[in-house]
DNA sequence: TCTGGGGTCCTAGGACCC
DNA sequence: TCTGGGGTCCTAGGACCC
């Protein structure tokens, strides 16, 4: 432990554009063209290259909207391709794990990483900052900016400067300038670019005055906690240098799991609605075991089309607790089964529909019902049964091996659109890319 | 025709108990 | 007819993040 008067010295490495540059990486003829990529079902705007943001083209805007647009501007349109973006992801944190132990690195989101280098006090982190932008452009080809703060917050923001303002060559250490130069540079930033500060505590802030980020720093905590929360509270410390949010070097279990997908066509029958969910279940129930976990509780939720004013409105959802918790994929689908039938109405134009497991504890942990549906070596059999499944749907993909009909491989009615998927370059044989 | 998916934390308010 | 005060637990909803 060190002693708490230490300041902190925390980098965050953040790739810019992430998905269009996982793109990039294997289509070098991409570069410098405006690219954007969709969201499932090829639905809306999720990533933009600088070339389209150029362009004015906004975050989440719906690409049947821009389909004409786009062709008067060059503007391409890939389909979201998770399994390659997942890919680079791992690849660009590892090549992160050169410059910190593994205890000083916490993956904070696909794209996204921190670094302590509060126990490196005699590096020059400007030149790390470029060392780590060089070396992980040379291993994965992802161009990246880093930032440096005494905190997290901080870190955050100095990130930020270093994408937006070209003069810092896409490494900004806060922690190297005076008082004076720090709050020089938090006077050129709004306030709604804090980490922390979203859309309507923004406007909160602004009508109260609190215009820029040297605004929200020279703050009293305390007076922010009587008037907003101690969320905001813990940022203005934060941004004032002082590290409140913990370094999390290993991820947490997940307190809930979702799987839920928009269909690629409405959906109307109960037996055409009980397919995806038991396919997200079956995504859900994976996922669950991966981390040891047994769920107490099941959610499904349907929905209609919220855009369609001249649809009846219905999006149902309902959560049963379990008389016992379960991992297992056959018990978990008839609970979500019982849930789909209770909730449904026929007549309506489904276009998505979900599932949660809630209530989630460890597996070994977690409390039989007082009656025990299963002598021992059934549960045995059961869990040999599920380690077997996901396995198989490790090795082959997904969906190779399911209960009942969660859709075999293929034709589905209800499965994503996805016309402009680039190859899994990195994670299939068969797309590896060839050098002649 | 076509509008994403997956998380966390905090707070307020109700139910219930002593 | 009067109807205290404090505590816990749970849930729904809001706000935020990527």
């Amino acid at each position: 432990m060190k002693p708490p008067d230490v300041p902190r010295r925390i980098a965050l490495v953040d790739a810019n554009s992430f998905f269009c540059s996982c793109e990039r990486v294997f289509r070098p003829d991409l570069e410098r063209v405006p690219l954007v990529v969709l969201s499932n079902n090829d639905g809306c705007v999720v990533a933009r290259s600088a070339e389209s943001k150029a362009l004015g083209v906004p975050m989440g805007k719906p690409w049947f909207e821009l389909r004409e647009q786009a062709k008067q501007w060059g503007l391409v349109g890939m389909s979201s391709n998770y399994e390659l973006y997942g890919d680079l992801s791992r690849r660009f944190m590892s090549s992160l794990g050169c410059f910190v132990p593994p205890e000083d690195q916490e993956i904070y989101s696909i794209d996204e990483s921190f670094l302590d280098f509060t126990h490196q006090p005699h590096l020059d982190l400007t030149a790390t900052g470029h060392a780590i932008k060089q070396r992980v452009r040379q291993w994965t080809g992802l161009p990246v900016c880093v930032g440096f703060g005494a905190s997290k917050t901080q870190a955050k923001l100095a990130n930020h400067v270093a994408k937006k303002q070209p003069q810092w060559g896409g490494v900004c250490d806060l922690t190297a300038l005076t008082e004076q130069e720090r709050l020089g540079v938090m006077k050129g930033i709004e306030v709604r670019e804090v980490w922390g500060v979203g859309r309507r505590i923004a406007i909160q802030l602004m009508e109260r005055g609190v215009l820029t980020v040297a605004d929200l720093c020279a703050c009293d905590p305390k007076r922010i906690r009587e008037r907003f929360n101690v969320v905001l509270e813990r940022t203005v410390r934060e941004l004032q240098g002082e590290a409140c949010i913990d370094f999390e070097t290993t991820p947490p279990p997940k307190q809930q799991i979702i799987a839920s997908r928009s269909f690629g066509a409405p959906l109307y029958t109960l037996q055409d609605l009980a397919e995806p969910i038991r396919f997200h279940m079956a995504r859900a129930a994976e996922k669950l075991r991966r981390q040891a976990g047994s769920a107490c509780a099941v959610g499904v939720w349907l929905e209609t089309n919220r855009f369609r004013p001249q649809d009846v409105q219905h999006s149902p959802s309902r959560t049963v607790t379990m008389p016992e918790a379960s991992d297992d994929s056959a018990v978990l689908t008839a609970w979500a089964m019982s849930v789909l039938k209770a909730i449904y109405r026929p007549g309506h134009r489904y276009v998505k529909a979900g599932v949660m497991l809630l209530d989630i504890r460890e597996r070994h942990v977690a409390q039989g019902s007082l009656f025990d549906a299963l002598p021992p070596e059934q549960d045995l059999r059961r869990e040999t049964l599920m380690r077997v499944l996901d396995k198989a749907n490790g090795k082959w993909g997904r969906s190779t091996m399911g209960i009942g009909s969660a859709g075999i491989k293929g034709d589905r009615a209800w499965t994503m659109q996805r016309a402009n998927l680039s190859p899994a370059y990195s994670t299939s044989w068969r797309d590896l890319r060839e050098v002649t």
